[in-house]
DNA sequence: TATGGATTGGAATTATTATTTCATATTCCC
DNA sequence: GGGAATATGAAATAATAATTCCAATCCATA
């Protein structure tokens, strides 16, 4: 009966891959119907995760309770946590990184040497990355190049987390001889700044959550006086997101408590340099 | 109420985008709790779509029924047909994939559009975070953390290019509430700053080719005083490799001639990571 | 600060869905 | 071909989950 084979088979398949090799292993032993279902299982894995008992056994041609059959054979106690690894494999499929951040979070955590906390940082860039290449919108990064090539001088602003990338995207701006001026805070200098600013210039505003409050308040001021912002944050709720012309969405994975800079990095040098080769290109144009 | 505005406005969202830009251009008029699960919806998407109402409604803290007028404002019936459209976002994602993918990779090469600076951003990035894991000498690790974690304060010395490095490893050892120092050159006054420090504290120096003078400058002058140096650097001809009691060499990719920073940054956290779960666990043994 | 309307929390209700049960059919061996 | 074991179908039942409802609270406005 298949309820010893459930009491006798300790391993129960706990991800798609194990239970695919399970099915193609037992495919010759099953009963027909249940043999029917599990090709439509293997077939169709979207189905399984998102339709109903009565629906996928519907689309099988089978009844409901031939399913819940296939799913005790298997060693499933039903129909419910046979699914859970069809769903868990279509989350996975987006993110094949995240499983590999959990396991070296896990290491870091029980102690396991330094080097486990370093494969930590790296991963959680890695992760970053692929985020942002998969879903970084073309559109808003060519809107923001244009911005900010027509600005006569872009204010760059950031605190706190994020003002390593201010720094750097301050350093690349100067090397590539376009005017820009760093908000810092250190001298308290900062709304006299600001002043300064016209419609004419541009600003670059980063800022993660938890929000600092000084970067906000500045990015309201300099937007109120009508200098259009582009702002990179992470949420479609930043209050930066409000403030600005374009905005980005950046999601960073963090290991340790410390997000990685890695992807607002790749995009703040790929604005720099795009807007350092827009100038050129119209400056090439408006010579010929 | 929200059944007007389910009648009136004919169209529903049916996809996720313009779900989503539906959200995002209501989300100043909707009350606290929507908004709250407004939030949590488009930031966690995949537990929209896997999710039961209860469970979603925890994991977001508000009461189920809240989540089920959310989804009627937006002028979905319920939260079934609204979960809909996050399932449906799921299965086009996973079996469009590769072709999307493919479809990008051909655009990026023969547009040449700003996509393509980006890209090279991100493949530098990633060939070097890959350089770095391969490479990392774990030994220099353990000895940079032993080193750190004994100093009283640590002082941070980078310029240019390796600013935002400094900058990012005193705003984590502050986070972490290790006492630390950076060396910077806005005032003029390293050379003060530099002669508080003792062979009982310790320094991070981050230089590059072409070394910045300065750095090379004041890392010689720290070091004379016996203050022991970590030095993260590009070569073992390095002139910072020579004053360092400990050092790493980081190879970073470059593009569109600007460096990548990932590789650097990880090693940097990893280092400051270290330094501060090191000393927690002295600090529990000298309790105990 | 009183008042009406909107918003929210939490329990009650309804709907949907998984699972069980049992009668019937099929298969396989003797 | 007969009989036991297994497999299947269909409906009944149990479990779970979505939705509704109503009282309490919050908020803006007079």
């Amino acid at each position: 009966m298949s309820l010893d084979r459930a009491t006798m088979d300790e391993r129960v398949p706990r991800d798609f891959e194990t239970l695919r090799a399970t099915i193609l292993d037992r495919r010759e032993s099953l009963p027909k119907r249940i043999a029917q279902i599990a090709a439509y299982a293997l077939d169709n894995p979207d189905d399984i995760a998102f339709g109903t008992a009565a629906s996928i056994a519907a689309s099988a041609g089978v009844q409901p309770s031939t399913l819940i059959r296939f799913a005790q054979q298997l060693g499933f106690d039903g129909f419910t946590s046979l699914q859970q690894v069809f769903r868990e494999r279509l989350r996975e499929r987006n993110s094949s990184y995240d499983e590999r951040l959990l396991a070296l979070r896990a290491k870091a955590e029980g102690g396991a040497g330094h080097r486990a906390i370093f494969d930590g940082f790296v991963a959680a860039a890695s992760t970053s990355l692929n985020d942002i290449s998969r879903t970084l919108d073309e559109t808003h990064l060519e809107d923001a190049i244009s911005l900010l090539a027509r600005a006569e001088t872009i204010y760059v602003l950031a605190k706190r987390r994020s003002y390593p990338v201010a720094t750097y995207i301050a350093y690349a701006l100067g090397k590539l001889k376009i005017r820009n001026q760093l908000i810092e805070s250190a001298a308290g200098l900062n709304a006299e700044m600001i002043a300064f600013a016209t419609p004419a210039d541009a600003v670059i505003a980063i800022s993660f959550s938890p929000y600092a409050p000084a970067t906000i308040e500045e990015a309201r001021a300099i937007s109120e006086r009508g200098v259009p912002i582009v702002a990179i944050t992470d949420s479609s709720f930043s209050p930066l997101a409000q403030f600005a012309r374009v905005w980005f969405e950046v999601a960073e994975a963090d290991f340790a408590g410390f997000r990685s800079l890695s992807a607002t990095m790749a995009l703040a040098m790929a604005l720099t340099v795009g807007v350092g080769e827009k100038r050129r290109d119209s400056g090439r144009k408006r010579r010929a």
